[in-house]
DNA sequence: CTGTATGCAAATCATTTGCAGCTTA
DNA sequence: TAAGCTGCAAATGATTTGCATACAG
């Protein structure tokens, strides 16, 4: 595994973006700096992020998938609807309603996923 | 808007299911049935079930989109991982969530989406 | 009849892959 | 140098669209 400057490039990026990017846009943002940047390795690179657990994806309802810098350990993502920031969330309520669940309709719940859609402290 | 024997096909499969499926898997379901059934049939009524409510979709992590019948009502989904039945879930527990999420990082939550995956009563 | 739905085939669009040349350690 | 990257171009696979025909009301 080599630590290149295309990878620190795509890296960097979303450490310091912090919110869902696609692979498109990743490759326009970089064109700039790089021109002969392949999508493809965009891909590759996105893939190997994730991978290491650098990086989470998700795929939205227009066919195209978001990535964004997060840590490895399970957690939920809330996502400023004005600037696309993403917070990471810890899941200490998720116990209760686990149980609230599991009572209610015997419905043994083991992992979740959850995202929330609102507006981060800086857009308020 | 015409109820085609086409558009019963689909919409009774959905709700007969009452999990997941995709274009494809309803498409090969219903060919039996309908051998000249086209796939993008089977899309375009996906699309207007969605838009009438009885339907909600969501797009997996392959590329594939999947669709389920659903309630118009917001609601999140619990999903069986042994068997893929989709329970609907309401959403009580989610208003003292919302405050905690407030109070620890002054992030407003006007809208969410869940998915649990676990057993369901039947597969347990 | 008249507007709508359908099948078929071709077009799109995101993502993946093969391969030859280039780069990193 | 040797193994691992990258760019390029072509392949893939899901979804969409154009259009002529078939069907519902």
């Amino acid at each position: 595994m080599y630590a290149t400057s295309t990878r620190k490039a795509i890296s960097d990026l979303l450490g310091t973006e912090r919110r869902y990017l696609t692979a498109g846009e990743i490759h326009r943002l970089l064109k700039s700096s790089n021109p002969k940047l392949a999508l493809s390795t965009v891909y590759r690179t996105l893939e190997l992020l994730e991978e290491l657990g650098t990086v989470s994806s998700r795929s939205g309802p227009n066919g195209e998938s978001g990535y964004v810098y997060c840590t490895d350990e399970h957690h939920h993502h809330a996502i400023c609807r004005s600037c696309g920031h993403v917070d990471e969330v810890d899941c200490d309520a998720m116990d209760r309603f686990r149980n609230a669940l599991l009572a209610n309709q015997a419905f043994v719940l083991d992992d979740h996923s959850i995202e929330f859609y609102g507006l981060c402290a800086a857009c308020r």
